[in-house]
DNA sequence: CAACAGAATATTGTTGACAATCTACAATCC
DNA sequence: GGATTGTAGATTGTCAACAATATTCTGTTG
């Protein structure tokens, strides 16, 4: 009997991902890429058309994501994704700051020779993506070594928020990691961060993780003094979203701007 | 025509909620009052069929549950309650710590009178139900005053985590505030807190905001050391745990259950 | 008696249909 | 003309049935 293909198509069915996950991974990737716009509704009939699902998966994602604050829902009229006030970008950025800092200190308390080694890799390989001017390689090695680091120190939750918080600010789809001195500045913060985990400096990897985080604020407020307005052009149909436009103040160390 | 606001607020509470949202509320009630334990799966059935509704809104709040890390959904079995380990427990302690640091300070430099004064009667009332020995009341005091900080702090992402976090760590149900001894430590912090609001003092007020909720890790560590175990008294069916092959319901690591 | 295969049962996954509600636009009135 | 009302279409909210999968039970076999 030919059973060989029954079998790995049975093993294959059941490893089969439920819908919901499949739907909320592709509904992320929509957003976090701007295929939908921030602002924008979802909607129900066409989002399941489209993926070839019905409405229910549909549904069920969305309220995942809803609480994972990429979508905003509003009964009897729909799911939107999330529009940023300037304010909300900022906040992002201080809560960011304080986890990375606390994954760093973290890490640098537990940290053995093996990941020391990894992390030091990545900074190499940061670096010749600097030289080469490959900007898109850099992005990428930049995520792959900040979630290398949360993996390492092991704090489950503290770990999901950062990646949550992360999704979050590419909300506002900035691109700060443009340009050879930004890329410089970035890698060299980077180096502080790694030196303070190989050394073993709880406190020292703190302060570098949460620093390297709270220039990604400053160069968000330079923006916002620039343009002076919001974080994304307000699409037209989003009421619903928070945007007087009120002086914006902060508590860290960066002062306040009015 | 000059509409009176109480009536356009009785129109709007007469606006049905979808039920999706009475759902949610009830099983977070359900789930932080233990009526359903930690590792305890919810039959979807079963819980609509005492609802009154269908498993539609029932998986729809799940997910949302699942998302704010009280539950955990494993593919093609359930959702679970989730089970905290107990560095899980310390490292909820630290999060929340550190937001309700952010908190304080962002409270502190922009707190007007009346904030102010409202904080420092929290303070006396809570001073009251010290003298009196009511636990009950200090324990519903303690928690609007921690909210009414948040809030007044109008920071909304970092307010909502500040709550959520408090939700899971509900979820060890530890009786942390007990005892004169506890109490009044308790509202010695908090004056502490008030303090530096009041003075305008930042960096003091998040000193003070994130001490206070590391003396709750203290209580947790000691007990940790006292009972040596695990936060929760492990039930026969509670043991669940993801194996090989099982689809986890979540992208990001949401931590362990054991 | 233990181990195993297979049926029976329970539970989750998914769907399409229907009801409730909102939005847009045309008809009506002042 | 402008505001208001009514109607049609679109969209969300909810449900119950069906399919797929996991769990439990049971009889069989070594």
């Amino acid at each position: 009997m030919e059973m060989r293909h029954d079998i790995k198509e049975s093993v294959a069915r059941r490893r089969q991902r439920p819908l919901v996950l499949e739907v909320r991974d592709e509904l992320e990737r929509m957003i976090l890429l701007g295929e939908i716009a921030a602002g924008e509704r979802l909607n129900e009939a066409l989002l399941a058309e489209r993926l070839g699902v019905s409405r229910g998966p549909v549904r069920e994602a969305a309220r995942s994501l809803e609480r994972e604050g990429l979508v905003e829902a509003v009964a009897n009229e729909g799911v939107y994704v999330r529009l940023l006030a300037p304010q909300d970008g900022l906040e992002l950025y201080d809560l960011r700051a304080m986890i990375a800092g606390y994954l760093c200190a973290a890490l640098a308390g537990r940290a053995d020779d093996a990941i020391k080694a990894e992390l030091q890799a990545f900074l190499a390989a940061m670096e010749t993506a600097i030289g080469t001017q490959d900007e898109a390689a850099y992005f990428d090695l930049n995520l792959a070594f900040h979630d290398r680091i949360a993996e390492a120190a092991d704090m489950g939750r503290a770990r999901a928020l950062y990646v949550s918080l992360g999704k979050e600010v590419r909300l506002m789809r900035l691109k700060v990691l443009s340009g050879a001195a930004a890329l410089r500045q970035s890698n060299d913060e980077h180096a502080r961060i790694v030196a303070a985990i190989v050394a073993g400096d709880v406190e020292g990897a703190r302060a570098a993780g949460a620093a390297h985080h709270t220039s990604g604020k400053r160069k968000l407020l330079e923006r916002l003094r620039r343009e002076g307005g919001a974080c994304h052009a307000p699409a037209g149909h989003a009421d619903h979203v928070p945007q007087e436009g009120q002086t914006v103040t902060t508590t860290t160390d960066l002062g306040r701007i009015t």
